[in-house]
DNA sequence: GTAATACTGAGAACAGCGATCGCAGTATTG
DNA sequence: CAATACTGCGATCGCTGTTCTCAGTATTAC
């Protein structure tokens, strides 16, 4: 009943019998992750990887065995970029909140992250910053599936707010924008009071709240909350 | 300089001049809705679109412009499933958990909903449905930028937590489930002791948190801990 | 030392995708 | 009744991920 391996990781990266590859799964994987920096996620495709490494688009399948894995590969390896060494504070909450900054920011690095078509798959390196948040939630009381589910949630105010942020940063071009100028102009006074007078104001005008304080703020309001009632 | 518009409701749906379309806005996005209720998004191609319909993939775009366009439509529409009323607790935290709560129940009717590319543009449905979390949050002394911004985050903790309650249904099918074993089979005990730890409990066997039980938990904390600090 | 084996690289090709063009047909306008 | 502005749609373009096939090469076994 064995079944064949389901990530990329689970695959040996070569066998040992033919001549030696001439490239690798890290060239794969950075090659791909500069086109995602360029040109987003779309700009990562099979020819377009292949291209950027003088060889054709079915050579990388003897790398990887789908696109997928080059995505999972990129994810994984992005996470390297997070620093997990933190002064042990021992207060969970501080940790935690710290190293999810720090993921937040690779997340802006990254933005394709944020597009990525399902949760990617936990690498061997995203599997250290796991650890690493696990360790974070040691001094806890959790049970270890809430403790997972933490993570999780986490995980998820994470993009959340990287995604806010990164449309504040280019709200120019921002295809929400369009949204922004159809509601000006299709909210009516009397349907939509309340949004025509949200609309109504200049955005930005008001200050508007720093989202990486109120980030912050969120992700330690919710910790406290998950940590300290059972 | 009166740019194109951007949105499907900022075009007309048909003409006056020529002969009569024979089919709708409406019938393309309710057949692609099944569609995607069936197959999921990639079910959704302009050409299985056309087949439903009994027509060519090129016809479609005389209704619409895009694909994305369509996507839009059946964001928009799907949210008209939403119950907007309710009764007038004057409570904000109140209604605002409750119209979340609707929301998700939209969200796992229609799991498509969080596999669009981006978050979706907000039509006219969608409008009235702003309106009323707007409405909800009248009382609260919230400025107007955050108002909106909260419903972002509101938006955000639906989609978070409708995506783990989808994962929870049917986890056997799961993607996510082999990396639960690669990780099982990759972490080692010595480097990723508190990993191996967490795993080695049989998931589901410890009395895992009802899932919706936390939602409202959640939603609750982050609204008020929102609204009642500046 | 040679034959068998197991691998690598890559050109060609396939099915499916979103989208466009151009043309025949038709209802409305002036 | 002609001019106009629309609809339907077959053909087609360029793109995508992926597979087939086969020549070439390094390693292993005898």
């Amino acid at each position: 009943m064995a079944e064949e391996p389901k990530t990329v990781w689970d695959r040996p990266e070569r066998g040992a019998r033919g001549p030696a590859p001439e490239r690798s799964r890290r060239e794969l994987t950075s090659a791909a992750i500069r086109l995602a920096d360029e040109g987003g996620l779309p700009a990562v495709s099979m020819r377009q990887v292949a291209k950027r490494l003088g060889t054709g688009p079915a050579s990388l399948y003897r790398y990887i065995s789908t696109r997928g894995d080059l995505l999972d590969l990129m994810a994984d390896a992005v996470t390297s970029e997070i620093d997990l060494d933190l002064p042990s504070s021992g207060d969970p909450v501080e940790d935690l909140a710290t190293l999810a900054g720090r993921q937040k920011q690779v997340y802006l690095r990254h933005p394709w992250l944020l597009d990525l078509p399902t949760e990617p798959t936990v690498g061997p390196l995203g599997m250290d910053y796991l650890e690493r948040i696990l360790r974070a939630l040691e001094p806890t009381s959790l049970s270890r599936s809430t403790r997972l589910e933490t993570i999780g949630l986490l995980n998820g105010l994470v993009t959340l707010f990287a995604r806010t942020e990164l449309r504040r940063r280019h709200s120019s071009s921002d295809p929400a924008q369009a949204t922004m100028s159809y509601l000006v102009t299709a909210a009516t006074e009397e349907r939509h009071p309340f949004l025509t007078a949200a609309l109504s104001d200049s955005p930005g005008t008001e200050a508007a709240q720093d989202t990486h304080t109120l980030f912050e703020r969120m992700v330690r309001r919710v910790l406290t909350g998950l940590i300290e009632t059972p």
